[in-house]
DNA sequence: GGCCCAGTACTCGGATACATGCTGTCCGAGTGACTCGGG
DNA sequence: CCCGAGTCACTCGGACAGCATGTATCCGAGTACTGGGCC
């Protein structure tokens, strides 16, 4: 049970797009490039991140992606589930039903106990990620990264951007 | 990204093994028949709790398994990480450090700020896991299960423990 | 009758096929900006 | 100089291999019960 690689690339992704002028786009090669994968697969991410909304699109040359809302206003967990999707990570087929000792006609009220434990793991783990916003984590790489490199980076992006 | 199948039948199987007597073994063939799954591939949930250290195992007629500690000393953590392992499901490919914009030698202190926010979520995840107990869960079923199925399920492990 | 021993039936454990889904690639359709020729 | 057709670059979406992992199955190794033979 591993998350996509597509994840790990959409959220540096968006962290790029943050470093955009309002009004720029910038392209999935120049992405790809950035990150060093490739262009195809990680165009694959980031139609799924434009089909939930959180980057916008145009098409033709200078065309490209940029944030659909400010870095404060998407969480990782949008992002996350826009590739994973919405889906939760445990999923019961209720084998409790199939216990021999059980009426035929048996109803249940509340799902299985086993499940509601795992999903309120699940829960936790979401919650966790809305808590973070790409605004948090452009402070904290204001922290770990060297001012100069921050700078030469939003310089490569804008360079590159249509 | 889903938590496999065997994650489920190690947790019902687990809830079942706390009806056993003490001294008692139930066979595989018992608990795939009792949950309904292939009994071959069930085995190997189990042998993985047993290399865990979490079940205890005996060969023969009378073989089977048994819980190797009380329900309240094992959590549904160390149930999952059996199945599924212990690794984090976000696995960081550093690809910041593909970024053009970097020098070549450049030497990371901290992990990538993207995986700590991850792994943050799936600590949290973790511990929620940790904190719930199969005497927990035990609780749980007496609460949401009717006794006489209790009672009836109880019995028919007795009957089948060897 | 009691004890010992071989056989048997049953169990776990590892090794082996099949299916599903992730990873990666390729190509065609559609769209917007740019270029260039004509008025 | 202005306008419009053509060209180009880029995105989008689907279709297609390759591979890793989950799913399912089979067979061998080992152990406890069982029945018979012997003392």
């Amino acid at each position: 049970m591993n998350l996509k690689s597509q994840v790990e690339w959409a959220l540096h992704c968006c962290a790029i797009l943050c470093a955009l002028p309002a009004d720029k786009y910038l392209s999935t090669k120049a992405l790809a490039e950035f990150h060093g994968v490739p262009k195809e697969y990680l165009s694959k991410a980031l139609q799924a991140l434009s089909q939930a909304g959180l980057v916008h699109t145009t098409l033709g040359p200078t065309g490209g992606y940029r944030l659909a809302r400010k870095p404060a206003d998407i969480t990782f967990l949008e992002i996350v589930e826009a590739v994973e999707g919405k889906e939760r990570t445990f999923i019961c087929n209720n084998i409790r039903a199939n216990n021999p000792c059980r009426p035929k006609d048996f109803c249940d009220v509340k799902p299985c106990a086993v499940a509601r434990v795992m999903w309120q793991a699940d829960k936790a783990w979401r919650d966790t990620l809305s808590a973070a916003t790409l605004a948090d984590l452009l402070d904290t790489l204001q922290v770990d990264v060297p001012a100069d490199q921050l700078a030469s980076t939003a310089q490569w992006v804008l360079k590159r951007a249509g």
